[in-house]
Formats: structure tokens, C-alpha cells, sequence
DNA sequence: GTTTAGCACTCTCGATGTGAGAGTGCTAGC
DNA sequence: GCTAGCACTCTCACATCGAGAGTGCTAAAC
């Protein structure tokens, strides 16, 4: 084991490693050193390009499948084809004019947004999309309404700072009509608006039994949507990623299908992204995931600052198209905080 | 060709015919004459089998992959097999406590009913479960609320008989505070209670700016909610059918995912059980479905009689256990046809 | 010192061949 | 009408083999 002298790359080995996988990427099949000297018109020989393939090889840049075949990027590789020989380019604006379009045509609606992103990125990455719902502070309550559906039925809605409404059916001992259901709710919003659930719990003692069951099913619900804040998933594409070629033997793709179906994997990675903000793109599991050991994610935050925060991004093969990804999970997650932004401003 | 003397179906011919397909369902390999005898202890030789079998096979109910296989069912013995041979088990008792009781933890939120439908379907059927959201007549308004979100922003909040409920986001020209939004929401309530989108629509002309402004966006949430009805799809357990022998070839998965993935042909589908009622198997896509080819569907309407309606069911390979997704399918649909009666109900 | 040409070597992949095994259809006898 | 026996067919797993692709190494050229 023989230690390389230098680490420092040239800048003929950088281009190398950036066709190399470019040509990867583009393929799927393991690249040789005469395929990219014709492809690119360099000047120099296959064999010089062996070699600094061979310098590659011995740094875990790239590896070989076997003896005789071309080079394979490693996820070593792959970062370093992200971070430093990959640019920035950003989305066409012809491109970004559309998807602005098609979310501002949406209605205001969170859950439409969720969705539309989700198809978005599927779509424009070509991957497989992923979008989870935004986790908040603990919410406070902004109004109750109590609506009568039947005499001995009525509908309880709830709706919170931030804008999130919920409603659930409450039945009734005795038959009240809207009227008294309504002055029932005008109390309550005068008692209860502003406060937490604890807060609400606490003013429970006191009131009237039906009151109390109101205030009951508040409570519930509002733990419940804390609870279930951030959980909710958003996905679509999974077809975009399946037909790839990594993924025609059965077990890979199962393995694809298990990992969105599950929760528990996505639902580090999501939190992980959520503490550390800003766009993350993690390859081949980095060694801390198994079960991602064959995909990539590119995943960004959005939401607004300090108020409430949710994950987005694209999940791909290794060699996914890292550019269009990071730039549309970009773009995406920028516009869905714009307009998230005008429902949580003070 | 020649024309068979008899169809009828003698009792030891139909025993050979339950015995291949319930053999062929556990082990997903064709079923030879042998196999069966020994597996059943029938006290009848191999040859007299296989000459029973030739026979189903001359009238279509089994076939033969290649010479020297056994038998494997065809689209046709299926059929019968669940038409005639299969029999009607009701899910034990204590799968249906537990499966009642998940429901009604749920909270009477139509939303989580369906998800968890899905769930359900999909654990307990161990395949892939789908489940649309209920259709319903063109819905009439019973409520509408605005709570003032900050000076320019206002939360609309629309509540449907059948206790739908939805919300958006209003943007104001002038700011406005709750107790104007209140007095308004109360003219209008009175005004529109009980009316449909059209109706409320007739209304518009005479109204102040706002309140015109208003009655645009609730008829424009009625529009969407209307065409969006039944268009949601849950689904669950897309794992369960994939790790099934019959679609380790990539592209049969990948027929599997386009099929939920893509709308058209479900909604096709869906609408043919919206239609006809009942519970309805759908076996290899009966030979006008191309896409359905190698799935069958166990589908059931849900609903409340002349007012709502929804489908719900199971896909699986055409080797699937028809009894158990037939018996719980059945099951789910009529808890959640009783589930929703309550709030149907007038 | 770096680059290149030449060449032997290695490994995959597809085509081809082979034998065991499974299950059948058919025929003749019970 | 049922069954035993048998020849037949076809698949599947395994081994063999040659073509092709791409490498690493060495020695010569720049």
C-alpha cells in the first residue's frame, strides 16, 4: 500500500474525471479511455488517459467493474464532480416562467402547492420526487366555528395562525341549534384566541360539560397536527426512476419502492436537512445509509424563517443529472418559501 | 378443430380445477398431475388426473406454458374458479374488531378513513390497495366563513353539506377587520345557505366589489371541489405486488407502477364500478384492459346510496388469494359506507 | 520527465452444446 | 372408465468457447 505522492488534481485530470462521468452519466455504461478521447476531440492518447484514469483509480476517484472494462465513478468521484467541476447553471428563465406560472395559478392552497411541486420536480428532473409537509412552531389557535350538520351533529372548525384549517365531526348529547352553537363558538373564540394547546387545556376546568368537550377536541386536534406536522409525503415520478437501467434487476427496484414506502429512512434524512438547512446533496448513502447506498438525493429546505420549515428535492440512480437537479430543487424550494412566506408574515 | 361433446363440468373435474389453481396461487409454479394427487391424498392415479386436465384444457380453463410443464390457469379458469369453486368466507371476527376499531379511532376525518382504507386494504389483502375519494351530487353550500389573517390577507373557509370543508386564502384591496369580515360572512350565509354553484353565481350581479369578489372564489372552490371529487387516489402496499415471482422482470414492475402512476385506465376502471355497483373482480383485464393484463382487481363501491360514491379495492397478480381480497375488501367498504352514512345522513 | 505506441493479458458476454429432470400424451391392458 | 408403462418433448443449469473490449506494462520517442 503505497501512499500517492500528490493529491492536488491537474487540470487535465479534472477534465478527464468530469468526462468521465459526464459520459457515465449520459451512458450508464463503464467508460474506456479511447470511447472519451474520440468523443471529445482531446489531443492526447489513449494510454496518457490510462494513466491519469490510473492516478484516479488509486485516489477512489473512479474504479473499475473488472479488469477489462472503463471506469466507473466512485461516490468519491461523484462529489467531486458536484462540488467543484460541476458550475452552476441556472434554470432557463423561460423554464422558470413556467413553473412560477403554474404555482401562482395554483389558488393559495398548501396542499396544492405540495403537489404540484412534487409533480414538478418529478418532471424536470426526470427522478423521483419528494416533498414533505412543513412543520411549524407549536401552532396557536386563531378561531373556532361549530356548525350544525343535524340536530345531534355538528362540525367543529379549527383554524390556526399560519393558516392551517381542520375540521372534524362532534356529537352532540342533546339537539343545539346554529344559533346556540354560535354563541357557544363566539365565547370560546373570545376565551381562546391566541393560545396554545396547553394553554387551552388549562382554561378547561371552569366550563360548562359541553364546552369542555369542545375544548376537548380542540386540544386533540391540535396535538394531533403538531404531532403530524412534517409527515405528511408528497411524492411522484417513481416511474422516472424505475426505468433506469440500474434499477431493471427486481431486488433494486424493491429496494426503491421499500425506501419511499417506508418512512423511517426518509424521515432522518428529512430531519437531517431541516437542522441543517440550505441544499444538500447526499450520493450513495455516504456510508451512514445502507438503503441508499444506490441512489442519490439532492434535497433543500423551504419555508420561512424561524416560523416553519418542510424538505423538497429529487431522488435519482448515482448518475442522475446532478446540474438539473440542484438547480430546479433550487428554484422550487425558493418559490414555494416566496409564497409560502405571504401566509406567515406577521 | 373440434367442437367439445359436453360442457358440463362433472364434481371431480371441478375438484381437479380448485386443486391446480389453489396450488398454482401458493406456489406460483405450474401444477403437475402428480403434484396434486400427492398433495391432496386424492386416490385417483396421475394419468386420470392429467386426462381431466386435458379436458380443462381443451375447453380453456388451464393451459400449459410448454410441453413438459404442468398446468397454469388461464383468464378463464379464474374466472370460474371465483364464480363457482371458491365459496364465501367472511373475514373471522376478531380481524374484523380490529380492523372496526382502527376505523373509528380515526376521528370521523374522511381523509384519514381513506388513508387508512388504503393501509388496511393493502396489509390485509398483502397486495396493492387503492382507494378514490368519494364522488358526490354537485355539492351544496351550508356555510362560509372569513377570519381575518393580518390587515390585507383574510382565510375564506367554505363548508359543504357533507361536511366538506375547504379553505383558501383571500388577498384584500383595503384592509378590513374581523367585525366587518364577520357581518359580511353573515349577510352571505344568509344569502347563499343551501345553494349551489350555480345559484350562487346567479346572485353575483348587485353585490358590493368585495362580496362579488368573495361569491367568485367560493364559486370557483365549489367548480374545483365538484370536478375533484373522485380524483384523489390513495394508495398503499405497492411493495406487497412487486416482491411477487410474477414481476421480477423490470418491465412488468414498471407496467405495474405506470398502471398507478399514470390516471387514465384507474379512472376507467373506477368509473365502470361507480357504475355498475357492487363487488367487482376484474380478472387480466378481461381483454380490454391491455395494461391490466397480468393484475387482477378486487373492487367495491363505498358511499352513502344516491348521494356519494367511491371505489375502493385491491390489485394483485392474477394468482392472487381472491378469497381474502374479496373478503376484506367487502368488509372495508361497508364500514366505510356505515362510517359516512352518519354524516350523510339528513 | 512526459507522452506514446505496441502488445500480452484478463475478463465479460453471447452463442452453442449437453445431460438431468419433470411432465406430458398415448397405448394397451385391467 | 381407470391405470400402468413408456417414449417423447421441453426447460433449466452448467460447461465450453471465441470474439471483443479495455487494461497495464514496457520501451521508445519527444
Amino acid at each position: 500500500m503505497e501512499i500517492p505522492e500528490s493529491d492536488e488534481m491537474t487540470p487535465r485530470c479534472q477534465t478527464i474525471l468530469r468526462l468521465v462521468i459526464s459520459e457515465y452519466i449520459r451512458t450508464a455504461t463503464p467508460v474506456g479511455s479511447k470511447a472519451i478521447r474520440e468523443l471529445y476531440h482531446l489531443d492526447i492518447s489513449p494510454a496518457t488517459i490510462r494513466n491519469e484514469m490510473a492516478w484516479l483509480e488509486e485516489r477512489g476517484y473512479l474504479t473499475h467493474p473488472h479488469t477489462s472494462a472503463g471506469r466507473v465513478p466512485t461516490e468519491k468521484g461523484y462529489r467531486y464532480f458536484v462540488e467543484k467541476l460541476m458550475g452552476e447553471n441556472d434554470l432557463p428563465t423561460a423554464e422558470r416562467r413556467t413553473i412560477s406560472h403554474q404555482f401562482h395559478q395554483a389558488q393559495l392552497d398548501m396542499e396544492q402547492w405540495m403537489r404540484l411541486a412534487a409533480a414538478v420536480l418529478a418532471h424536470r428532473a426526470r427522478g423521483a420526487a419528494l416533498v414533505t409537509s412543513p412543520k411549524s412552531a407549536p401552532s396557536c389557535l386563531k378561531h373556532v366555528e361549530l356548525i350544525s350538520i343535524r340536530d345531534t351533529l355538528a362540525l367543529l372548525i379549527l383554524v390556526l395562525y399560519a393558516g392551517v384549517v381542520k375540521q372534524q365531526v362532534l356529537a352532540l348529547s342533546t339537539p343545539m341549534t346554529q344559533e346556540e352553537l354560535s354563541r357557544i363558538a363566539a365565547m370560546l373564540n373570545h376565551r381562546w384566541e391566541g393560545l396554545n394547546e396547553a394553554a387551552i387545556a388549562a382554561t378547561l376546568p371552569g366550563l360548562s360539560e359541553f364546552e369542555h368537550r369542545v375544548g376537548d377536541a380542540v386540544c386533540d386536534m391540535m396535538r394531533r397536527l403538531d404531532a403530524r406536522n412534517a409527515t405528511e409525503i408528497y411524492r411522484d415520478g417513481l416511474l422516472n426512476l424505475l426505468s433506469q437501467p440500474e434499477f431493471v434487476h427486481s431486488t433494486s427496484a424493491q429496494q426503491i419502492v421499500r425506501l419511499l414506502e417506508e418512512r423511517q429512512i426518509i424521515d432522518a434524512l428529512v430531519s437531517e436537512v431541516l437542522q441543517r438547512g440550505g441544499l444538500q446533496i447526499i450520493i450513495g448513502g455516504e456510508g451512514r445509509w445502507q438503503d441508499l447506498a444506490e441512489v442519490s438525493f439532492v434535497l433543500a429546505r423551504y419555508g420561512v424563517e424561524d416560523q416553519v420549515a418542510g424538505a423538497l428535492g429529487v431522488l435519482g440512480p448515482l448518475r442522475m443529472r446532478y446540474d438539473r437537479a440542484v438547480s430546479v430543487v433550487r428554484f422550487v424550494a425558493q418559490l414555494m418559501s416566496d409564497l409560502m412566506s405571504n401566509l406567515y408574515g406577521r
